[in-house]
DNA sequence: TATATTAGTAAGTGATTACTTACTATGTCA
DNA sequence: TGACATAGTAAGTAATCACTTACTAATATA
């Protein structure tokens, strides 16, 4: 296992989510990461490949940090710990560009995203349904899409406005 | 005043939906326009120029349309004003694909987006004060973030997924 | 009608694109 | 040690990129 290989990924990554993956070219990546532009193509069929296996990792690490608190029991606690979650992922940069940068890559070429979320949305609406909301499933989605407008908030750099969002969350699901 | 003019912007706004402003070329702009390359260059600066001038009328259509509703009298009608437009906008092809391509250029170049939630900020958060809502701002935020996440659903032709959110929204706002 | 401005085009420009080719260096295991 | 796969590179490739040049067509205004 040479390390040249997750040097091309982490550059990938660095790259598209500065610029993104269409302005982002295969010499730039082979530059950041120290390579032959070559070597991209005999460890990723193209440049898609490369995006794909991206997604790909990246989905396996959301899927690991979400079990942390997916498996709660008490129902406060699960939906507090989601929206923290977001929170404390965004203040620090490492994992936040993972998340942000995955996200967008997903939207820029179309690439299903809803489906990462699946776990998540059923453990949510059942503790939302614990609490005493009404339409448990319908508010996880809304508090789902409220957590991924928070990662366009959190791609600029304003965490005030991320803050903002998370309390205004808590505000209106926890009553606090 | 020709229309070759309005013909690129339509022709741009299309294409970068479609694929992003990275990934689409001039050239192709000019096909689906039924004009020369050339022109655009006379009427815009450059593509970028191009670019500004789709978003900047974009924001001037949504300020436009945010009128209907950020002026009435009573705090709860707004509030459901608010998030029925969004999802009346989404069921129209036309007015959704201006507007979630907006954000996500917005979001592909770094412009700056959320100038353009300030007028609408400010009378939500005054609706939810009205109706009992503590931290007015804070869950006016939340539910923009929402709306937005709406947007990505609504990108991808799945109106269920959006309608569910907007139940979720008047469920935790209005209790409705 | 003469003049100037604007609208429009065809055919370029050099730079950059994703990807390939043809090669060498390195490690692995019989 | 020798054979073979894998890792790596330098130097290409044709295609495409945003943009320019040098020109003509149309339209407005005096």
């Amino acid at each position: 296992m040479s390390n040249k290989r997750s040097d091309i990924i982490n550059a990938a990554l660095y790259l598209f989510s500065e610029k993104g993956y269409a302005a982002t070219s295969t010499a730039r990546i082979a530059q950041e990461a120290g390579v032959s532009e070559g070597l991209i193509f005999r460890h990723f069929k193209n440049k898609r490949g490369l995006l794909e296996e991206l997604l790909r990792k990246s989905d396996e690490m959301y899927q690991s940090e979400i079990q942390q608190f997916i498996s709660v029991d008490d129902p406060t606690i699960l939906v507090r710990s989601f929206i923290d979650y977001a929170l404390r992922t965004l203040q620090y940069q490492e994992s936040a560009k993972i998340w942000i940068t995955s996200l967008r890559l997903s939207q820029e070429l179309g690439i299903d995203y809803e489906s990462r979320y699946a776990v998540l949305l059923e453990r949510l609406a059942w503790a939302l349904g614990a609490i005493g909301h009404g339409k448990p499933v319908d508010v996880a989605r809304a508090l789902i899409s409220a957590q991924e407008g928070m990662l366009a908030s959190g791609a600029l750099g304003d965490m005030a406005i991320v803050e903002s969002i998370a309390s205004g969350m808590k505000e209106i699901v926890l009553n606090e």
